[in-house]
DNA sequence: TACTTACTAAACAATA
DNA sequence: CTATTGTTTAGTAAGT
């Protein structure tokens, strides 16, 4: 029926005119999402090092090392920051996840974020795990945490897991008592400060927009990011990817006890064992919250103008994250329908795919667009789409032969995807046109808003603006983490700009018009062109001509990062 | 129900 | 000969 992860439209409305979250609410969910993410990379970070040096220091325990304790008990350490931070993850988290189900919720009441203000901030905790891992372990690092040898978890933390079970207890009023605590950047929102509203600039995602006064920001705010199909989709989105980092949040958890299991870490951990569970009650709970609300999440898309503005309907309903989405070999489809800009999620949950063995929403087409776009020449060979899968999607790290196939399968099949040989062999580019054509989407609703759509090609740029603000503002490293020290992100941000810009005046926008007096292209483009019966007058000029003729033999850094981990796919 | 799209599997040809 | 790359066909699931 409806894929359970997102919410329609027609929810966004109903829980705004419901008042059971305001935008501002929403805006701070989206927030304290951002904060997440940021923070969950750092985790992943602080896991590559602990990993490392938990492998040193097995290695030197083996050896009978002197240092052993003292390495261990700071290994301890650190083990218990980590937990720490994933205790507060959760709890953050799990404040979202009744802040959504939360029916009380006063408009115009200020959402403490109180998780966020205490220890949350990245920077503290960036602090922390400097101190943790860097100095190789010293005691006196404990000293400022804790004395303790073994986990101790309940002194240092910043953030007492209090209410960590009392969440049932929260449903209703919770949000009253807000422990503010100055000083933090996240939290101050004053009635008269606003989330959105940050040193004279709205921090809508994408927006940007300057203000003098908040007034006129207020302003704005209601008339740009008013409740419609973008902000809709806005927020849907976002829903996605705090549910995705749920599930990241959950394996993170289940590996950090691994880790500790493996250490023998007995200690006054909390609670072992049912730690990976806690996700599934954070959703139980944001479900049970508004009684009987129906899970309902749609199959609509961010490209689904259809719908969005149709209020009414049904009761009163909630957001429900139904995370624990099947993960599973079933065909999804997803928003591949209307498809198209998987970029925008892709963007944000990136991290969460290229480290989680999920398999993403997106069907092969859109998956093989997107590497061909995202490459500096608008095209990649064969191997090279396989490497694009294989390195951004943890879950194409498996099943080779299967979803192999499916690419080539894919790249034969669809007219949009052009074989375009050179002298070196062959590279795949894509059609923007064909791509465009090939899903036919009824569009209906608002005029203004059908018009819109057309003219930016759909939610893509407008969602995937969002998402770029959101990733800048989180100074989220991204790639540059991996070895892909290419501009990845930057070639995704042009490429959607490209598809916002040159979308109308279709000349070609395609970057390089750049070969000025080089010599003759050494080899005939021979374009293999799929069967095409008719609509010769569709494109015009040759159109796939136009994708692949700024191809420059001297600017190949694209396969920089190709070949370097090229083989990671052999199966 | 009929039609369409997407995924998977697999056969097969051409090529490296 | 083998592996890779492409093309096709067929069956299934799911959405419209």
């Amino acid at each position: 029926m409806m894929t359970p992860q997102v919410i329609t439209p027609q929810q966004m409305q109903q829980i705004l005119q419901h008042q059971v979250l305001s935008p501002q609410q929403l805006q701070l969910l989206l927030q304290q999402q951002q904060a997440l993410m940021l923070q969950q990379q750092q985790l992943q970070e602080f896991y590559k090092k602990q990993q490392e040096q938990l492998h040193l220091q097995l290695i030197q325990q083996q050896h009978g090392s002197k240092q052993q304790s003292k390495e261990v008990s700071a290994q301890q350490l650190a083990f218990q920051q980590q937990l720490l931070q994933v205790q507060q993850l959760q709890q953050q988290h799990l404040l979202s996840l009744q802040r959504q189900g939360l029916l009380s919720i006063q408009p115009n009441q200020t959402l403490p974020l109180h998780s966020l203000t205490q220890g949350m901030i990245p920077a503290e905790l960036q602090q922390l795990w400097k101190e943790v891992t860097n100095s190789h372990v010293k005691e006196e690092n404990s000293a400022t945490n804790n004395g303790h040898r073994g986990l101790d978890l309940s002194s240092p933390s910043p953030v007492p897991l209090k209410n960590h079970n009392q969440h049932g207890s929260t449903n209703g009023q919770y949000i009253s008592h807000s422990l503010k605590r100055e000083g933090s950047v996240l939290d101050d929102h004053s009635p008269h400060s606003h989330p959105l509203y940050g040193h004279g600039v709205c921090k809508w995602p994408g927006c940007e927009a300057v203000f003098d006064d908040f007034q006129s920001f207020l302003k704005h705010l209601n008339n740009e990011h008013a409740l419609d199909d973008r902000s809709t989709a806005q927020c849907r989105v976002q829903m996605q990817v705090v549910q995705q980092l749920e599930l990241q949040l959950a394996k993170d958890k289940e590996r950090l006890q691994a880790m500790m299991t493996h250490l023998h870490v007995k200690s006054t951990e909390p609670k072992p064992t049912p730690q990976p569970l806690n996700l599934v009650s954070n959703v139980t709970l944001s479900k049970t919250a508004p009684e009987a609300s129906p899970p309902l999440s749609l199959p609509q898309t961010p490209t689904t103008p259809t719908a969005p503005l149709t209020p009414l309907s049904q009761t009163h309903s909630v957001i429900t994250p139904t995370s624990l989405h099947s993960v599973g070999p079933m065909r999804r489809r997803y928003s591949d329908k209307y498809n198209m800009p998987i970029s925008p999620d892709i963007g944000q949950n990136k991290e969460f795919y290229m480290n989680a063995e999920v398999r993403p929403p997106f069907t092969y087409a859109s998956l093989i667009r997107q590497a061909i776009l995202e490459s500096p020449e608008k095209q990649l060979t064969l191997n090279e789409i396989y490497n694009w899968f294989t390195r951004m999607f943890a879950y194409f790290r498996r099943n080779a032969a299967t979803w192999k196939n499916a690419v080539r399968h894919n790249l034969s099949l669809h007219k949009c995807f052009v074989r375009v040989e050179n002298v070196k062999g062959a590279v795949w580019t894509v059609d923007e046109l064909e791509f465009q054509k090939r899903r036919p989407q009824k569009i209906s609703g608002s005029p203004a808003l059908v018009k819109n759509i057309h003219t930016t090609l759909g939610y893509g740029p407008a969602l995937s603006a969002a998402f770029q603000a959101s990733m800048a503002e989180n100074n989220i490293p991204l790639y540059t983490t991996a070895s892909i020290g290419s501009p990845t992100l930057n070639s995704l941000a042009s490429a959607i700009r490209e598809e916002m810009n040159g979308a109308m005046d279709h000349g070609n926008s395609n970057g390089s018009d750049s070969s000025p007096g080089r010599s003759p292209l050494p080899a005939m483009h021979h374009i293999s062109v799929k069967e095409e019966p008719l609509d010769p007058e569709e494109h015009e000029g040759p159109l796939s001509l136009v994708t692949t003729a700024n191809h420059s033999p001297d600017f190949d850094h694209n396969r920089d990062y190709e070949d370097d981990h090229g083989n990671e796919d052999m199966l």
